[in-house]
DNA sequence: ATACATGTTGGAGC
DNA sequence: GGCTCCAACATGTA
């Protein structure tokens, strides 16, 4: 469910609920939330893996992390975290992350580090990475607040569609790969988009849980890399390392 | 069956 | 204070 591109899929669907009102609202969630029953759901909004179900003068902001789920108008077995019914139908978070959100989310949230944002800003993004030069490759993609969005999968797919390898520094990628970086991080994210909506994502990934690099046909090395250390496919023969 | 995973947070320890 | 490491969360899939 996570990276950016679900959350999209997830806002899109929820569109019938928009300007409706609460009719009944509840979950397991230990976070104090207000009344929600009779409220208007003013609209849906999404910031890179965080969804945002916006009433006046706060938001809900629900996180899917590793595990979280949801369904539109069915009930999973187990007990949901959070679940709003409307006339015409319901939805239903399950084991997510659930905050309240006060105050103006323009303040809060800067939507030009979001990937799938029509406010994203590629130069604003370059201009975070050229502070940072010593930040690995692997550790700038997975950067919330310069990828909003973007996850292990994309991380992964994007280095091996640029020829980059993870363990590259920033400062040491010449102009046109920085370049590439920025620019291939949003065209894959749309990408994983329409994919996901198709239900034939996996059967894109090159790198992403693959054995062998389509490109050399050699192995990927498959390795828990940068500050999370999380699981990353590269090739050593075409992936270049920039440091 | 066992291991692993599209993620983040907060605390311990240095 | 900052950095890194690690546990915790909790469930479907291979």
């Amino acid at each position: 469910m996570p990276e950016g591109p679900s959350i999209v899929i997830l806002k899109e669907a929820l569109a019938k609920f928009k300007g409706k009102k609460i009719i009944e609202a509840g979950g397991n969630t230990k976070v104090v939330l207000p009344e929600l029953e009779g409220l208007k759901v003013i609209d849906f909004k999404s910031w890179g893996k965080q969804f945002l179900i916006c009433f006046k003068g706060f938001a809900i902001r629900v996180h899917f992390l590793l595990f979280g789920t949801y369904r539109i108008d069915e009930r999973k077995d187990a007990k949901p975290r959070l679940f709003l019914r409307f006339a015409n139908g319901e939805i239903n978070f399950y084991t997510s992350s659930i905050q309240l959100i006060e105050g103006d989310l323009d303040e809060i949230y800067d939507w030009t580090a979001d990937v799938m944002n029509p406010l994203w800003s590629a130069a604003k993004a370059r201009k975070k990475l050229k502070a940072a030069p010593d930040m690995l490759v692997c550790d700038a993609l997975m950067n919330q607040q310069v990828f909003s969005g973007v996850g292990n999968i994309i991380k992964n797919e994007v280095l091996f569609r640029i020829k980059v390898h993870p363990l590259s520094t920033i400062g040491a990628l010449p102009a046109a790969k920085l370049n590439a970086l920025v620019k291939e991080a949003v065209v894959y994210s749309f990408e994983f988009l329409e994919w996901k909506k198709k239900f034939e994502l996996k059967k894109h990934w090159l790198a992403y849980n693959q054995k062998t690099c389509p490109r050399d046909h050699v192995p990927f090395k498959r390795k828990d890399l940068g500050k999370g250390r999380r699981r990353t496919f590269y090739c050593e023969s075409c992936q270049v390392n920039y440091s």
